[in-house]
DNA sequence: CTGTTAGCGCTTTCAC
DNA sequence: GTGAAAGCGCTAACAG
């Protein structure tokens, strides 16, 4: 099917030594002029390519990044893909993207699958049965073996790598004090992703604020997996008359808005409401919705840039980082009042 | 750093040779039954997995797909990788993730970057760049070479090679249909993208609906890339009394809506829309927009079952084919009239 | 200045 | 039943 040019063959058109061939086309010093000037000119004849394969299996190093990530629907971690990908492709580096689909059984094949030996390292957000399970032993195989890996929003402190977070519980203190200065004394915080990492700081965050504002009083609804989430936060906010609500995803955010203005409650007079949340989707809702931005793009790109780092400075005895990216709450018209 | 067991050190403690160890784990019939066994014993003891790079360096089989994006923000993009990297996980094949930011120029370098011999075949969406000056060598280059490669969505008719594209036209041309048979006279296309393929096609088939239809009128609105969406779209829609809108992508559809809503336009008694939208977006803007459908997901499986076909049974005189997916209007609450 | 050689880790043919 | 040897395409140490 596909025939390359290899240095075999330029050799034996040049009437030179495959070694020659390989040194003229890195232009060292030891060949004469002329014999880099002749390899050269038939190599770009042949559009001649080094074979990667080859090239990485000599040096063994692949130049390609293991990417493992939970799901790719949801805008943020397309983001953050975009980040990686940007990051990786101006130093020269590939992705092979891997999405687990929140599932542990394939994130495990995934790993192993690259470990093979496809990949220099890895950039991973945990998928949610892993975090679940906490059953982390493919990645502690990767780690006694001293793969470079980072981890990012997703991760866990009980595998020794970097790690690349927003700070959640300080973003989410931020959000409810936010809400709690501009007036409101009846908080709701919505989410359906409650069994994860980053809604478990989110929670928290917003627990400890208002523990410290007697007057405000805090509800929460974590909508259950497979449950019906328009309805089920349709009912929560006919049932609680709630004057603000902090959606700690994307989805229970956009949901809120929609639902407050079927019920007929106005935004913001009625109520308040601010999501976690980066997509389109916030953006372009009416009214448009205020959100604690996580710069998932930034995040990955860092995650990509610590990756990178340890690939071509790689140390015996490095030191272990976590980073935290700051989260920003963007204001937008009216989901607030002033 | 990362030391991995080799057949080579197996045969060492095991006291047999390479290739027998090789075909040990292989469970070659020539090898006797108490040789495999300890071989494999061994084997897994170490959790020996062969070095992807020799394999494929030996047998010129990567089993990795390179997927050539214009973008990953963007939904329907996210979505159509998610149906690939489905599809080509489903079947042992990883795949390479390539963002070409609709850079013409980045399209370029990619292909070069995966052709030298990464990929055992590319999937590709054409970036706008690309579909303006049409300009193909570097795809001309992989099918000299036999490289196999399917297009979908983003296509080009100047290359022979498989093709999985929605019929545009006839969605196009269904929705405005469904539009007059609501009722609707004055109907505006507004769109940002009308350079794209995709865009034409709907272009086209709006204006040939229209034009059996003396009594309906047809404006269009295309806004230039850097031009600012919201607001010309605002203008257009004050200048304009128009009583129904087709977005031509998800962002057009969805800012209509909210200008609609700002400018007191009431949807949809005063104005009925329409998006080529798939996206989270439409569905929990509110109202919910009636949405083209274009089943990205499935694009992307197709796309990937075409090319692995392609690599699995290859022959010499393989036929291209152009596959057509169906699309359909999704109706959602209140965004149309009944 | 150029060539020989060995080797990355694996598969496969051919001997023994 | 087992092993030696060649080769995938490349790099690099070492000879000449």
């Amino acid at each position: 099917m596909r025939k390359k040019v290899t240095l075999k063959q330029l050799a034996k058109e040049l009437n030179l030594s495959i070694s020659t061939v390989s040194k003229s086309l890195k232009n060292d010093s030891e060949i004469s002029e002329k014999t880099i000037k002749r390899v050269h000119e038939l190599a770009s004849f042949y559009n001649y390519k080094p074979n990667a394969l080859a090239v990485s299996l000599k040096s063994s190093k692949t130049k390609t990044i293991g990417v493992i990530l939970p799901e790719i629907l949801n805008h943020f971690f397309a983001e953050a893909l975009f980040g990686i990908e940007k990051e990786a492709s101006e130093n020269g580096y590939k992705i092979v993207t891997c999405i687990t689909n929140e599932s542990h059984k394939k994130e495990i094949e995934y790993v192993e699958m690259l470990n093979y030996s496809s990949v220099d390292g890895f950039i991973v957000a945990l998928s949610q049965e892993t975090q679940v399970v906490n059953d982390l032993s493919h990645f502690e195989v990767l780690k006694r073996d001293n793969v470079p890996m980072v981890m990012f929003d997703r991760v866990t402190n009980d595998i020794d790598c970097d790690r690349v977070i927003v700070d959640d519980m300080e973003a989410s203190k931020n959000a409810i004090q936010h809400l709690i200065n501009t007036g409101c004394k009846k908080i709701a915080i919505i989410t359906s992703i409650s069994a994860l990492s980053v809604a478990k700081l989110r929670i928290e965050g917003a627990r400890e604020v208002t523990a410290m504002n007697p007057d405000v009083s805090l509800i929460e609804l974590f909508v259950k997996d497979g449950d019906d989430i328009e309805s089920e936060i349709e009912k929560f906010l006919e049932n609680h008359n709630v004057d603000a609500v902090l959606g700690l995803d994307e989805t229970s955010a956009a949901i809120c808005v929609n639902m407050s203005i079927k019920l007929g409650r106005k935004i913001p007079e009625d109520i308040s409401i601010i999501g976690f949340a980066d997509g389109l989707l916030s953006q372009h809702s009416y009214p448009k919705l205020t959100v604690v931005s996580q710069h998932a793009k930034d995040l990955g790109r860092r995650a990509a840039q610590i990756l990178l780092n340890q690939l071509i400075n790689f140390s015996e005895d490095y030191k272990t980082t976590t980073e935290i990216v700051k989260t920003s709450l963007i204001l937008r018209d009216s989901t607030l009042r002033q």
